[in-house]
DNA sequence: GGCCGGGGCATTTTT
DNA sequence: TGCCCCGGCC
């Protein structure tokens, strides 16, 4: 241990030795969080805290179970499986399982996952006989998930007039209605979305002081990485559980926020002095990943946002390349250039592909780049867009392993209650579904007691409803006998998949049986990794939350070893490093993204963004443009984009084009013009710019300081102390606070 | 109830 | 361009 600290530099040391209070560890990029959360949590365990009371919040499954590894080897003791590390979700997942009674539920919730929420959500707006062409799911969706980020509630959302007026102005008055349904829904269904699991944790703890002061009184100390991407849900949650013993530490990066689409706030980093003003702040400003230019270049860049903390990143490796800027004619050419780029760099110095990644701002644009990956035969492996868990064929046997554990889970009950075809069509379902809507039930609960249900159907439709029932109950049984992989594999034989997958001999047959026998493996090395950790029982349950809450960055493992290219969005790159980076379609309206033109906050998320894809590579950092790209099913031109002038021309190089790249053209033309208007600020997310200490104005008592933000049923509630009124406490959702000072 | 073909529409990022 | 939805037909 004391090896270990004694290689850590100054700002290193003094960050993971203090743990007297609350501390903030502003970390630059590549400058080694990681190692020093890693050291930390040991350096913990070794002055005495037990694992258990430690917990530790990260941004993958991945990040958590190596440090786990990592943590063990350097205390050299076991004990670091017991420490609670891991996602917000799946930490939060766990603690309401175990607290389910006290919201309702069962401890056999299942999660919906982004599609399974959509689904729902198309069919609300369908049953209620909505215009779809309004009402967008991707739409209502968002609002919905914003809205639970903001721990606004779906009654809440139903008497909030800046919410209702909002969606009355965008002609979607309806929204509250179909939130109110869709919460009603998984409630019945005994699910939860991922924005639930924070949602729910929060009101848990909300309305049960005995179990805040528990999980308070357990949680001694808590760490929590890559804070600028929680959102406010998290961070109330966080603040809750350490405010008592407040031996909290957060680790991140204000450059590096990416996520504010998520509901990510940055503010939650920046005010964190707020909530903890005794917190001492620790600096990580040496970059051990990339050389002098590129950490120079990232520098320059992230200056021109306005929004950010101070610090000075620094490389002391060796001066390195400068950026390379590449402009091709069309897409296809970018491709081109990308591709002989990799053979050439990796000819030339001895690189693997390995070594390479190709990182892009949108999903679409892989397309294009794959194929001429494939022309060239560079071997590659795109992480992100269709991801292994929803395939298809995964998805039918997942749905099953959700029914078998949950029979209310509706999104998965509907996908194999017909499949393998059992004749129970499209009228059978609508009737059952809207059976279990009437009855305020799940669709489940319906087939169950068709008999007596008195729900008109005909003498064989409910034979094979009794068929299907009877699979499903059969399934259940065995799941009490049967180990979690020998279920993986009854499922997959008795309920008829096996027929139509292994018969199918077709290349994509083919390739569905390999995913098949992939998802066999990953069960598999799911229950050997438990053995390890010396975990005894392990479930169907278990190995479902691992999948249901996995991260994009989790599905990495697979094929890790191979010498392949990467491939993927910015978003997706976040935490890792390449040795070289190669950033495709550097052009206005594409990155930064068409939404975010004029919208000044967008825009500086967007060069964060940028900054990121920057600080990735370790080496070399090429970046590509077209000046004609496919889009939208028509070519359109392109134009270099402006954040190419944001970097000190000192860094790069423009090897083969004239043609500079416009000033800050949108910037220019329309200086913070808002294009969309933002989500009204709720009650609750009132606090988002209210923070205690803040001095404010109030239309009838004037100006006063605001002493103390709390929740009550639902509600935040601040007490301010007016110059001339006195000291009142308010209800956020009512009172109009104007911000006037920062305290 | 399933399959096929045409038309319309989409495009930001994802736990 | 390609996906998704719907309608028509088997």
């Amino acid at each position: 241990m004391e090896n270990i600290i004694r290689e850590l530099n100054e700002s290193q040391k003094e960050a993971v030795l203090y743990n007297d209070g609350p501390s903030l560890v502003v970390a630059g990029a590549g400058s080694g969080k990681t190692r020093v959360l890693t050291c930390k949590i040991a350096y913990l365990l070794k002055s005495g805290y037990q694992p258990h009371t430690i917990l530790a919040l990260t941004f993958t499954n991945k990040a958590a179970r190596e440090m786990k590894q990592r943590i063990a080897a350097i205390t050299d003791d076991y004990m670091a499986r017991y420490l609670w590390m891991g996602t917000f979700h799946s930490i939060f997942y766990n603690i309401l399982r175990r607290e389910s009674q006290h919201i309702g539920y069962s401890s056999d919730f299942t999660i919906y996952d982004a599609s399974d929420s959509k689904s729902l959500i198309k069919t609300i707006i369908k049953d209620m006989g909505l215009d779809e062409g309004a009402y967008k799911p991707g739409l209502v969706q968002n609002r919905i998930s914003n809205a639970k980020n903001c721990l606004i509630t779906s009654n809440v959302y139903a008497t909030n007039k800046n919410l209702n007026e909002y969606d009355a102005k965008a002609k979607v008055p309806l929204i509250r209605d179909i939130y109110k349904k869709y919460q009603i829904r998984c409630y019945n269904a005994s699910v939860m979305d991922f924005d639930d699991l924070l949602l729910y944790a929060n009101i848990l703890l909300r309305d049960h002081p005995e179990i805040l002061e528990k999980y308070r009184n357990q949680f001694k100390f808590i760490l929590v990485d890559e804070y600028q991407d929680t959102n406010f849900a998290q961070h109330l949650i966080v603040r809750q559980l350490s405010e008592k013993h407040r031996h909290i530490c957060i680790v991140g990066d204000d450059a590096q926020s990416i996520y504010s689409f998520r509901g990510a706030n940055i503010d939650n980093m920046l005010r964190f002095k707020d909530n903890f003003p005794e917190c001492r702040i620790f600096k990580l400003e040496r970059n051990y990943r990339s050389t002098q230019n590129i950490v120079n270049a990232a520098n320059s860049l992230i200056k021109k946002n306005r929004e950010q903390m101070f610090k000075n990143v620094y490389s002391e490796k060796e001066w390195g390349n400068k950026i390379v800027v590449l402009a091709a004619y069309s897409d296809h050419e970018e491709g081109y250039i990308v591709s002989s780029q990799i053979l050439e760099m990796k000819m030339r110095q001895k690189y693997s592909y390995s070594d390479f990644a190709v990182l892009y701002r949108t999903n679409a644009q892989s397309r294009v780049l794959e194929e001429t990956m494939r022309k060239h035969q560079i071997p590659y492996r795109i992480y992100g867009s269709q991801s292994f868990y929803q395939r298809k064929e995964i998805k039918d046997i997942v749905a099953y392993l959700r029914v078998i554990i949950n029979p209310n889970d509706e999104e998965a009950l509907k996908r194999i209650i017909n499949y393998p075809i059992r004749g129970i069509g499209s009228t059978t379902i609508d009737r059952l579904q809207a059976a279990a809507v009437e009855k305020n039930t799940s669709m489940w609960n319906v087939i169950s007691q068709q008999e007596n249900t008195g729900t008109p159907m005909s003498k064989g439709t409910l034979a094979k409803l009794k068929a299907f029932y009877d699979i499903i109950t059969d399934f259940r049984s065995k799941n009490r006998e049967l180990s979690a992989p020998e279920m993986l594999e009854y499922v997959i034989k008795y309920s008829g998949l096996a027929d139509i997958l292994f018969t199918d001999t077709t290349a994509e047959g083919i390739s569905r049986q390999e995913n098949v026998k992939e998802l066999m493996n990953a069960m598999t090395e799911f229950v050997t990794l438990r053995r390890e950790e010396g975990a005894e029982n392990f479930s169907l349950t278990d190995f479902l939350v691992e999948i249901s809450l996995l991260t994009d960055q989790d599905e990495k493992n697979r094929d890790e070893k191979k010498d392949v290219v990467t491939m993927m969005t910015v978003h997706a790159a976040k935490g890792l490093e390449f040795e070289n980076v190669i950033i495709a379609g550097m052009e206005n309206d594409l990155f930064p993204s068409m939404m975010s033109q004029g919208d000044m906050r967008a825009v500086e998320e967007e060069r964060r963004l940028f900054y990121v894809a920057i600080t990735r590579a370790k080496q070399n950092c090429i970046i590509t443009y077209a000046k004609h790209r496919f889009r939208n099913g028509k070519t359109v031109t392109a134009s270099p984009s402006y954040f190419l002038k944001d970097i000190n021309e000192k860094y790069i190089d423009y090897p083969n084009n004239m043609e500079l790249p416009a000033q800050n053209r949108h910037i220019a033309l329309f200086p913070e013009m808002p294009k969309h208007v933002e989500m009204p600020k709720s009650s609750i997310t009132a606090t988002e710019g209210l923070s205690v200490g803040n001095t404010v104005r109030h239309d009838k008592f004037g100006e006063g300081k605001v002493l103390k933000i709390e929740m009550e049923s639902n509600d935040l509630k601040a007490t301010v102390e007016f110059k001339n009124a006195g000291r009142r406490t308010l209800l956020l959702k009512y009172a109009k606070l104007k911000v006037l000072k920062n305290g």
